[in-house]
DNA sequence: TTGAAAGCGCTACCAC
DNA sequence: GTGGTAGCGCTTTCAA
């Protein structure tokens, strides 16, 4: 948009200036400090004229401007963080810019809320946006392969608080899940229903989080001794659809596969489609990592290793208002734990025989 | 600052103030508005002079002030819009955060997002919040009972436009869905599969949409020569929990419905819970209001009205910009429609006899 | 306790 | 084409 479009903001009736405080102070009678006094709770203003005021702002309806205090307090403070997401509209983003909200409200702090869509080139452009709006901090689920160019916004005062994946080629705070860990675990659930035969399904290869679950898929085979067939790892499934695909081709394999850890949210709900189309729902055993809505309602119920989103995301927004509020300490990563929730689908045998 | 601050400085790792527009221009040997120009793309500057100016602020990686220069502009505008939403962790939500933040991003916009948890205090204070930031414009899914309030914001230049939900006591833009028409429809689908004992189902009746549900809901049984029965009608269901009990309430009844027309998304999952806690759900007939995520996977697959959320937060985001951009038309409603999709709960025909 | 003046970072206006 | 000056709405410093 250029600069012509926005001049031409055109007037219904007559356009209502907003009130100052200079309109305040006028109205009142006092200088525009004592107004200022006033609005920021300064005590050291008389009874009699924190009355005048008050009665003028309220006459006025005024509202001061936080963009203009803020430009001219020391600390500089914008009452404004930005959370960068992998998609606003997925529920994963979804329920974590709701435990932001949370926190931030307590602060009186809003929240811009941007999609990245696993697009470094976005990552790059929301985090120089929200630098533009002097934000006072950032949460990121980041999408760029390396983050040393955050060093400088974190130098100049801007922190930044990693969610979901670690930082790389960064120090800086991170929460993240037990995904190894939770990973192992939901193998060796199978593992330990009977299954020798079981394929991992991811999406892209180049998140983190993709990695560590490979792992811990990896460290659970090999201890129930296990081998690892490499027609059992399909990666970089980025939805339900790709997912869909790769199960069917495993199934239609000369070594079929009789359980399947998928190791997203999407991934899982392909995989049962698949399943579903085939009536092979309640003969192929299925844990997904990462739970999602109906998960409960489905048949058979989901098996899954849930992650506390709601915690992760607390955590995050209350370690990055640590640091909005001065901590200066090491970077710290904090883990939060996975949860087996055992419903059903995850419970299913392997064929006799 | 001499050498050994700078050290210092480096390895505390202590805040670095940030460039300003003075210092490219000092750095460039230009005065500051020819740095300004620089930065606006104004033609009027030599190539020579647009160069130095550029090497400058990549060398000390200026980023210039948003709100120092909206506070200074005449527009005023400060690239930044509300969204209230009920919740931004459902799916509703989550999806128009989507479709608005597309939008934004064109206008190089960023969007704050809220929620206002059907409480009518916390609307007032995300939009007192918003103003006091000095937003372009604010697009809100309302919970307040009454919007006179705002006609003092849109007055002073912040437009508003209504989702889902119409403006009370004000005038103002709304992009909505075809609610009674969306209803009827599904209602007329189950008198058309057998059904003479339809239930509804919504949540809280303060809301505009449940009531124009209801309205679609009467107007079908009327169309069919068919009673409607008060023990029929539950309202204020907020959750699927409650749904869950109301259903059952109505199955244990001594004229329990054949079919169920659940108006609203969270009230469908209740009510299919209990039909599968009671082994009823291949037997009860379901359409729902609002698709859901599932919905074609679960047995049977659920029958809906699907709203196009993606279409009605490009509307209202769409119809923002054009009032940011100084449109001063007279407000406008528009109404998006519904489909019905038919999969399967919704065509379970009554028990014979 | 109160207020005058300076200035945050930037753009508008008007000189040259 | 370029730059000086004023000022956006507010807080800070310092004097009264």
């Amino acid at each position: 948009m250029n600069q012509s479009d926005r001049d031409q903001r055109a007037t219904t009736g007559d356009p209502v200036r907003r009130a100052t405080m200079r309109d305040v102070a006028a109205l009142s009678g006092v200088s525009i400090k004592t107004v200022s006094r006033v609005i920021n709770g300064v005590s050291t203003v008389s009874d009699d004229l924190r009355d005048r005021v008050t009665r003028a702002i309220t006459q006025l309806d005024f509202q001061p401007n936080l963009a203009a205090s803020s430009l001219r307090r020391t600390d500089g403070a914008t009452r404004q963080i930005a959370l960068l997401l992998e998609d606003v509209a997925n529920p994963f983003s979804a329920t974590l810019s709701r435990a932001v909200e949370n926190v931030a409200r307590e602060h009186d702090t809003l929240v811009f809320a941007g999609s990245l869509d696993e697009e470094p080139q976005r990552e790059l452009e929301l985090v120089r946006a929200a630098t533009l709006h002097r934000v006072d901090g950032i949460i990121i689920v980041p999408a760029a392969p390396d983050h040393g160019y955050l060093h400088r916004e974190i130098r100049t005062g801007t922190p930044v608080v990693f969610v979901d994946r670690p930082p790389r080629g960064l120090a800086a705070d991170a929460v993240l899940a037990t995904n190894t860990e939770g990973a192992r675990e939901a193998v060796l659930h199978l593992a330990d229903h009977g299954h020798t035969e079981i394929a991992f399904l991811g999406d892209e290869s180049s998140i983190t989080t993709v990695g560590e679950r490979l792992t811990g898929f990896r460290r659970a085979l090999a201890e129930r001794g296990l081998p690892e067939r490499p027609d059992r790892v399909a990666l970089d499934l980025p939805d339900p659809g790709t997912a869909a695909r790769a199960v069917a081709a495993m199934l239609d394999s000369a070594h079929p596969p009789t359980a399947l850890f998928t190791a997203q949210n999407l991934v899982t709900i392909g995989a049962i489609q698949t399943l579903q189309a085939r009536g092979l729902h309640h003969d192929v055993a299925v844990v997904g990592f990462d739970d999602f809505p109906m998960a409960d309602l489905l048949a058979p119920r989901v098996t899954v290793v849930a992650q506390d989103v709601m915690r992760i995301g607390t955590l995050a927004v209350q370690r990055l208002f640590e640091r909005i509020t001065g901590d200066d300490g090491a970077p710290r990563e904090e883990r939060v734990p996975t949860t087996l929730i055992a419903r059903g689908s995850g419970e299913i045998p392997p064929p006799a025989g």
